[in-house]
DNA sequence: CCTCCACCGGAAAGCCGGGTCA
DNA sequence: TGACCCGGCTTTCCGGTGGAGG
């Protein structure tokens, strides 16, 4: 097996691959110009404009669907705005802050302890007074002279775990000092204006923008428009993005999965040394993209959750039979006690379960079985292929 | 039409680990 | 070192409820 490893770089080095330059299909990645939402820029740029004449620019409010293109838009527009601030000596600082990044931003003490940090105040991540923290960064606002814009993405996660206190605070900040500070919040949730406390809300949203999902026929522009770059000629087989467009238009036109497919799909054609990706490459795509996202999500979750799934994986070897929480806690108490595990309580397994369903493991609704009490009903909802996986890797966790 | 089951799910409070500060 | 702070996870407490069976 001399120089093995050697030959296998060598080889791996000098395959060919289909990709030119995959960086076009990432979900950071700012093209030249944005297609389709060109309203929707100049909407936003109407906003933001007046900053560059040192006014204070209106709140903002941006809506849609996952993948319809909100960051991008907003990152597009608010890089270019810099650009110009830069050159025309407008003082303008601009922050880009995403809420759902775990242990980040993802509640009020660590929003605030984020921005001071952009600000160049930096506040340690834990351990202070919340009330210190929104005093250091009112300090290093000060301290700027400058118009601030803050761009909070994903804003919904924020406000769904913490309420909407930091909000409150937030764009009361700017009637209560001398700097000027605009708030550009997206969401992908639209009902979630409503859970905001009015004054919030009004505050928030002086400027609204929705961004509608793309149609199919958009999304095989937008793609066409990054494969362009990101692979080789004639490394797409006819038919290939059409099939990708209709597959993200066929679930609510998300333009990031689709993009995401398409990259998927050259690697697999990569892997199967295709020098030509074909439509059933897109195929395996899909399938791999859906096992790959089941089997990280079980295996970053915590022991006590690979019980619970465990116990249901084991009373459910078929499918088309339902179970309820009463027996998924059973087993799950006689697990425990198997392999000494604490118990929790069945008001917690109830929750672990809900998170399941949220995540998209399974599928749980409360129904009624009359004389026999309320519970959920709940069933399993992970593709066949990546069940031994998931066993496999429930069973190693468990016994430990 | 009423009852009553077997849970649901909100609210509050406790515990613990990670941290600051004087 | 001790007083305090935050946030994640969990327990405690408890009012609420859709509908089969009487």
């Amino acid at each position: 097996m001399e120089g093995g490893l050697e030959t296998f770089f060598g080889v791996f080095l000098r395959k060919n691959s289909v990709f030119l330059d995959k960086r076009a299909l990432q979900s950071t990645y700012i093209p030249e110009n944005i297609l389709h939402r060109e309203e929707h820029t100049q909407q936003i740029a109407n906003t933001l404009a007046p900053a560059l004449k040192g006014e204070k620019p209106s709140n903002l409010f941006v809506y849609g669907k996952t993948g319809t293109g909100k960051t991008l838009t907003i990152k597009y527009t608010t890089q270019k705005l810099a650009e110009v601030a830069e050159t025309e000596n407008a003082p303008l600082k601009i922050i880009y802050i995403n809420c759902k990044l775990k242990r980040s931003a993802d509640t009020e003490y660590r929003l605030m302890a984020q921005l001071a940090g952009e600000l160049g105040k930096m506040v340690p991540p834990t351990g202070l007074p919340t009330g210190e923290v929104y005093g250091a960064f009112l300090r290093a606002l000060n301290r700027q002279k400058r118009n601030c814009i803050i761009i909070l993405d994903e804003i919904d996660q924020l406000v769904n775990k913490t309420g909407d206190n930091a909000l409150y605070n937030l764009t009361r900040i700017s009637e209560a000092t001398e700097s000027q500070v605009s708030i550009i919040g997206i969401s992908n949730d639209i009902m979630f204006a409503d859970i905001l406390d009015p004054r919030v809300r009004s505050s928030l949203s002086e400027e609204e923008v929705v961004f509608p999902p793309y149609n199919a026929l958009q999304i095989q522009s937008i793609l066409k428009q990054r494969a362009e770059l990101a692979f080789k000629k004639e490394a797409l087989e006819l038919g290939v993005i059409e099939k990708c467009a209709a597959y993200a238009a066929r679930d609510h036109g998300d333009a990031r999965r689709a993009l995401e497919l398409l990259r998927v799909a050259g690697e697999v054609a990569d892997r199967e040394n295709s020098s030509k990706i074909t439509t059933e490459h897109i195929d395996k795509a899909e399938a791999k993209i859906d096992r790959d996202r089941v089997i990280d999500i079980v295996a970053t979750q915590p022991k006590q959750y690979h019980l619970v799934l465990y116990s249901i994986l084991s009373l459910k070897p078929n499918k088309n039979s339902n179970l309820f929480t009463g027996e998924i806690y059973e087993l799950y108490k006689s697990l425990c006690n198997k392999t000494n595990t604490s118990i929790l309580t069945q008001r917690r397994i109830s929750d672990i379960i809900s998170e399941f369903d949220m995540l998209g493991i399974l599928n749980a609704r409360v129904i009624s079985k009359g004389r026999y009490g309320r519970t959920r009903e709940i069933s399993i909802e992970i593709p066949d292929t990546a069940l031994a996986k998931i066993k496999q890797i429930l069973e190693d966790s468990i016994h430990t």
